[in-house]
DNA sequence: CTGAAAGCGCTTACAG
DNA sequence: CTGAAAGCGCTTACAG
């Protein structure tokens, strides 16, 4: 059963020999490719299984021509959401016998655009890429031609594959919710300034607009970055500049959401009693923290599978048209939220 | 400057025949061989630059007969912990010419042997495990020869090579934190059952005993796994079981700190004010919560970098007598434990 | 110090 | 459906 460690690893010669078969035929079962009589694969299998083979990578990817890893850029790993992205792209990519070469921008444009060029430490045959700040003119300006798939809920405007999930409809359905929880001044904590396209601050409006309420200006702030730091301290700006604070606040990210309770419980409002808040992206924390968080949840395994099959899409057909995917979304209630039962129990 | 992206990719024969010379030069000057004249040298790289080469790792690792690959198996990697880990290990390989492929094991013990097995899709050259269940009888009835490191706070008993920070002292030093801010009656959550050997424990009640405060069994709290909601629990029946509450507490990590704050709160016990709590791990969350958490922060660094070392030598060395190396940490004060000034304000 | 050649373990036309 | 052979791009003894 198990192998002499000391041996070295069977090849699919080995194989071949056990099978009493050529190693094209081994080589079209491992690929399960037709044209093999069920006799013969079983016979390769049983011989497979006896000698505990594995293909050797290097060599077949050597033969192929292709690199067999692919890359995922992201700003952070140690952001939760981007590790629980990671691990779904590690075990889609797997699937199809690639590597994942993890690398960290470090939310710097500079770094960002430097993965775009394909600057890796060695080849790759793909790359999927959540970026900060580049822009449709970074991507339109890329002199490589490395398959590339973009996630994020930035619009680049087709140019290039992109996948995410609905931004304008999960932020929409994240407004409403506080809005049937009774809040009727509500902020939004990580507005996109100005120009660019914030389709989570359109889906905001769009709900305001729909129930009758004024956008507010003063209620909508922008940030840079997503970090918590950043969260709490344009909810405190946020705090200073209005007479009246808001009774519902929406933020962009989990972390900006846990940032901007900070600052609200630091003035003394209490949540969800005073403000109920509704966060972006189901981190586990979400549901460590007191109040534990009401927040969209994007569907991270359909976000990895469609990046890969776009990648896989790519590198079979070579040039194509760009396109652009959407993913299902869920709103998970919890605490933050709560404010008709007030319960204190989590839901989720 | 920039290569025709038609092009194909240049190879090692191409920059040998720019740079004049044979293609074992090139390999020379490429893997940092000695015997190249400095002439040589920097007309090679200069060729180098020129056509824009970068060697195909999979050829390379072919004629090397490895992989080029290290598996770094962690329980879950949406923990930040094990993310942030991951990071440093991904940057210490790239350094070395390494992959890394993350294995997650969502800490069931199956998958922990499964892993030390090296049961992966492919081969791989070492492996760096960091495992929740794993016993040193596990480790010795490997079958196996793949380089293997094992981090984490266990104590394996020179089975393998193993890295982690000084537990006892990390330990020891969060609970006379505790005791310097006042703390008489400290609680631990997230001690180990019994009979396994419990470094952090250790520790705890060393610095207990240090300052002549009894050791309370019933203050010190087991929990299974490391997640909030198992904090919260443990923490729960704690307040349960004893009629005076704990006015400190130190937790086995920020995660599980994290749970038992949300378990005080809900009985109405305010941190740092009636209880002060330390964590360990310094998650990033630990200083975007409210109170932020004081914590242990182990040197992520110097685990990554001394556990690549290791694999580095057990693959140079074959079988050699397991060495413990102990990496730095640092006490993080934060609110969380801020008794003595108690004013709000981070101090990190 | 450098060159020519074999070999790593696969895949893939090309014949049969 | 199967076999023999070339070739992927490196590294590494082996001669010089």
């Amino acid at each position: 059963m198990t192998a002499d460690p000391k041996a070295p690893r069977p090849r699919l010669t080995d194989v071949a020999e056990i099978a009493g078969v050529s190693m094209k035929t081994v080589s079209n079962v491992i690929n399960g490719y037709v044209h093999v009589t069920e006799a013969t694969r079983t016979r390769v299998q049983a011989a497979i299984e006896e000698v505990g083979y594995r293909p050797n990578l290097s060599a077949r990817n050597l033969a192929r021509g292709r690199a067999g890893v692919i890359a995922l850029v992201v700003p952070r790993l140690e952001m939760p959401y981007f590790a629980s992205l990671a691990g779904r792209v590690i075990e889609k990519a797997e699937a199809r016998g690639w590597f994942v070469l993890i690398h960290e921008t470090g939310g710097d444009l500079a770094a960002e655009r430097a993965a775009l060029e394909g600057h890796f430490p060695q080849r790759i045959d793909g790359l999927i890429v959540s970026a900060q700040h580049l822009t449709p003119a970074d991507v339109r300006a890329r002199g490589d031609r490395t398959p590339l798939v973009l996630l994020g809920e930035q619009d680049y405007g087709h140019v290039a594959d992109h996948v995410a999930i609905d931004n304008v409809a999960a932020a929409r359905t994240a407004t409403e919710h506080l809005l049937e929880q009774g809040c009727r001044r509500i902020a939004m904590i990580g507005a996109r300034p100005g120009e660019i396209e914030d389709p989570r601050a359109e889906g905001y409006q769009q709900a305001l607009q729909a129930a009758d309420i004024p956008v507010l200006p003063e209620l909508m702030r922008p940030i840079h970055g997503n970090l918590g730091e950043e969260g709490e301290r344009a909810t405190q700006a946020m705090l200073d500049e209005v007479g009246e604070p808001p009774d519902g606040l929406f933020a962009v990210t989990d972390w900006v959401a846990l940032g901007a309770i900070r600052a609200l419980q630091l003035r003394g409002l209490h949540v969800p009693e005073d403000v109920a808040v509704v966060g972006f992206d189901d981190i586990p924390y979400a549901r460590a923290v007191t109040p534990s968080l009401t927040t969209v949840a994007p569907d991270r395994s359909a976000i990895a599978e469609i990046a890969l099959r776009m990648l896989e899409a790519q590198s079979a057909s070579g040039e194509t048209e760009p396109v652009d995917e959407s993913v299902p979304f869920e709103l998970l209630v919890r605490e933050s939220s709560a404010r008709r039962t007030g319960s204190g129990r989590s839901s989720a």
